[in-house]
RNA sequence: GGCUCAUUGGUGAAAUGGUUUAACACAUAGCCCUCUCAAGGCUACAUUCAUGGGUUCAAAUCCCAUAUGAGUCACCA
């Protein structure tokens, strides 16, 4: 019986004529130098941290080159796949402003012409290939079960040889046609697997994008290429995809490096035009016991992307801190460069870092912290209407009602050369301007603390003198100069230079005074500017906070 | 266990055989400025690049061994 008629009996009604898919899928009309990368995740629920990085990364590429960048959805896997796993990519994706060029939509939907992107809708591409190998040798039907399998590791383990399928150990290898053909007509379970030509004593060489030359040995395992429900294995369908799809650059994990001889395998026996690889890092931690760790969905809040929204940091940071993860010259480029779109950025292979780097979630706040402080209030305004809007009603509505007056305290000491920097997130700024409101300004809550000055009778002279002789708010000179003549008259020093010259003259200095001002006026002895807040509290609130104070 | 990769300060890292007594950024500490805080300015923070050998006039950079960490060895991706 020849490989054709097995072949045949096997998959009778696919055509192993891969021609067509050839002339269906053409190289790619594109400039020089364009870079087609993809994005290939599992719909597992939500992205992680890590993967997101590659996908931005996977993305950034093609833009800067003119290339194009895709999603393809790997869902061969139907135990692993979630309802609506697309839709949940497909949304963090565009949370983080990473447009497709070409790909997945939804579930039926695409866009491009290389697809289905989906991979179990492409179920008969790859059984035609798998034909196709069979039919060459390449492949071949093996009838082991489960519990064959682990027979076979528990000998290697036992021998402490190499585990896996291959050479003598794969007892299907060497079945005669005839004996296959038997089998499957008596209806026998069956995989596709592999016929690897691959010694293990021989070497390939993976020219790495980021990592250089690593060598490694043959592979000579048989591998499954078409599972016994008719989908293909990750390997097999991310050969055909990404050589069908004209995939140029391949960006993943680094736990992919060590499959990469049965990729090189695979490539060299469809004889179809190997992309580049690209190896990234993975994203790590420091966990409870000091020890570096895989940066993991489930333990690690950080990892999901949705922890990002719900925090209220805003996409652009993470994205810059991404690339200053993947890109080491990245941030000195920013530094000089704020004012481009991130895309002008030379991303650079090279630059890549080779261990995996520990996602500082510290350092990212810092980022977001200087982001935010370079927006106008009003893009403040409009980004914490929009997080506050999911994420804290009560303040939505708050803002929403005062807008003109929120878009003011979010002023305070913004536009200026180096303007402030208190917000390291939407969902941080809450508790630095809270205080502003009446609505959320609840003093019988709040314990004062007037710092130094404890007398409660001194703390109502110096509110009662300051509202009846010296309260002022045109002029922010004047308002100074006011305070002082206040501590001047309750014999308070109003220099400091001359205080700390001769501390025992005074009753305190004007910093205690502004400070009973300050924590009368918002229950905190740090805060912005206290003219600018009290420019917007306005007369008839301060005089309302200081009356609170005295009824104590 | 086999194979592979990595290892520079509290963190991200630069440097790839010689202007390095290891850049820059975050964090930390101190000082200055100052109505508080934040910001800003200044200063401090690895005599040393996991350890041990070797090559070289010269090594964080090349080689070997050891240690540690990570990844991978599925009809998962």
């Amino acid at each position: 019986m020849t490989n054709k008629e097995l072949a045949d009996l096997i998959y009778p009604n696919i055509s192993s004529d891969v021609s067509i898919y050839e002339k269906k899928y053409p190289e790619r009309n594109l400039p020089e130098g364009a870079v087609v990368s993809r994005f290939a995740p599992s719909p597992t629920g939500y992205v992680h941290m890590g993967s997101l990085l590659t996908a931005f990364i996977s993305s950034f590429v093609p833009k800067t080159t003119n290339g194009v960048f895709f999603l393809r959805i790997e869902d061969t896997d139907g135990k692993r796949s979630i309802d609506d796993g697309v839709a949940g990519i497909i949304k963090d994706l565009t949370d983080f402003n990473i447009n497709i060029d070409e790909g997945a939509l939804d579930e039926h939907k695409s866009i491009g012409a290389y697809g289905p992107y989906i991979q179990s809708q492409r179920k008969e591409i790859y059984q035609s290939y798998a034909k196709k190998l069979i039919e060459d040798g390449f492949a071949y039907p093996c009838f082991c079960t489960e519990e064959e399998i682990d027979l076979i590791r528990e000998k290697q383990e036992h021998k402490k040889t190499r585990i896996g399928y291959y050479g003598a150990w794969a007892k299907c290898r060497d079945l005669s046609n005839e004996e296959r053909a038997e089998r499957i007509k008596r209806g026998d379970k069956f995989i596709i697997r592999l016929k690897s030509p691959g010694v293990f004593e021989k070497k390939v060489i993976l020219n790495d994008l980021v990592r250089g030359k690593i060598e490694m040995p043959e592979n000579d395992i048989d591998i499954v290429l078409i599972k016994s429900d008719g989908l293909p294995l990750y390997h097999f369908a991310h050969v055909i995809d990404d050589y069908l799809m004209r995939t140029t650059h391949v960006l993943r994990g680094e736990e992919w490096i060590s499959s990469y001889p049965i990729h090189n395998q695979l490539f060299n026996i469809l004889r179809f035009k190997e992309p580049r690889y690209g190896h990234l890092g993975l994203l790590m931690k420091i966990d409870e016991l000091g020890s570096r760790r895989k940066l993991s969905k489930r333990k690690d809040p950080e990892a999901r992307v949705s922890y990002y929204h719900e925090k209220g940091i805003p996409i652009e940071a993470v994205k810059i801190y991404l690339l200053t993860l993947a890109n080491s010259n990245f941030e000195s480029w920013y530094e000089s460069n704020q004012d481009k779109p991130l895309t002008d950025f030379k991303f650079d292979f090279k630059k890549v870092s080779e261990s995996g780097s520990l996602f500082d979630l510290e350092k990212l706040l810092n980022i977001s912290k200087n982001y935010i402080s370079k927006l106008s209030a009003k893009d403040v305004y409009k980004n914490l209407k929009q997080y506050t809007k999911k994420y804290d009603k009560e303040f939505h509505d708050l803002i929403e009602k005062n807008e003109n007056y929120t878009i003011d305290i979010l002023n305070i000491e913004r536009e200026q050369k180096k303007p402030r920097k208190d917000y390291s997130s939407y969902g941080d700024i809450k508790n630095h301007i809270w205080y502003m409101y009446d609505d959320l300004f609840n003093p019988s809550l709040i314990d004062y603390d007037f710092q130094n000055i404890k007398n409660k009778k001194e703390i109502t002279l110096i509110l009662n003198t300051y509202i009846e002789k010296y309260y002022s708010i045109d002029d922010k000179e004047i308002w100074f100069d006011n305070i002082k003549k206040l501590c001047d008259e309750l014999g308070y020093a109003s220099n400091m230079k001359e205080y700390k010259d001769n501390p025992e003259n005074y009753k305190g200095n004007i910093t205690d005074i502004t400070t009973v001002i300050r924590v009368a006026l918002t229950t905190k002895s740090m805060t912005p500017d206290l003219y600018e807040i009290m420019k917007l509290l306005g007369k008839r609130r301060v005089t309302e906070r200081f009356k609170l104070v005295n009824v104590e």
